[in-house]
DNA sequence: TCGATATTTCCAGTATCATCGAATTATTGG
DNA sequence: CCAATAATTCGATGATACTGGAAATATCGA
């Protein structure tokens, strides 16, 4: 996962009406949710979510698919996958955020 | 780890600089480093070096201490833990980002 | 085709964020 | 105490994000 798509991804997951919709859509699975249906849950104006599913849609985080009058919403788990991997490996110094004590030598910056 | 304060350390990492500050923090363990070398190595004025490193601060990922002039920023591995820890078990469906596939039942909001 | 439903797009107003030079604060050595 | 060094805070400016009602678009059922 490149650099950009993880500020995207992080972006896009830092905001609490974001964040809700996507853990909504997390509890949700596989088979998502309607719009309409995650702002009722959520108590969002339409517009509104509407705008927030936008963003996490062009952050690559959730897919949407149409059924009938109704968009539905998914969380896309693959993406998820990488943006917790990139943070693991990258700013977790590896492994599973163990504190990196202890590090064999410091890592020198190549020239 | 509330929700609140994962939402302040997801908009402190969506940023191309504090992500960048907060990997290299991350690779320079837990002695940490001076602002000032820092600055230098992202080629950031340090003004706006500083804007970054509080706003990271504030939002619990680095810790700030002094050695004489320098201010040394290390990064907060526990911080950063416990935010993995919050997207693997909220936002990836528990497992390590398994799909959730066929839940046992869907869970149900408390009245 | 028409009316109802589901949702998005448009738009304007407000709010928050990012930038960086200049001024300020903290600390050290002499 | 003073000059030098390290870093922060201030302040003004420009950019971007969020909000939500109204209008537009898509789809369905009859």
């Amino acid at each position: 996962m490149k650099s950009k798509a993880v500020i995207d991804a992080l972006s896009a997951l830092a905001n609490e009406h974001r964040l809700a919709v996507f853990r909504l859509l997390v509890q949700a699975g596989p088979e998502g949710q309607p719009a309409g249906a995650i702002a009722e849950a959520l108590d969002l104006p339409a517009s509104s979510l509407s705008f927030h599913l936008a963003h996490l849609n062009r952050a690559g985080l959730i897919t949407q698919s149409r059924d009938g009058r109704s968009l539905i919403y998914a969380a896309d788990f693959t993406a998820m996958n990488g943006l917790v991997g990139f943070l693991t490996e990258n700013c977790c110094g590896g492994a599973s955020c163990a504190p990196a004590v202890a590090p064999t030598q410091k890592k020198r910056k190549a020239s």
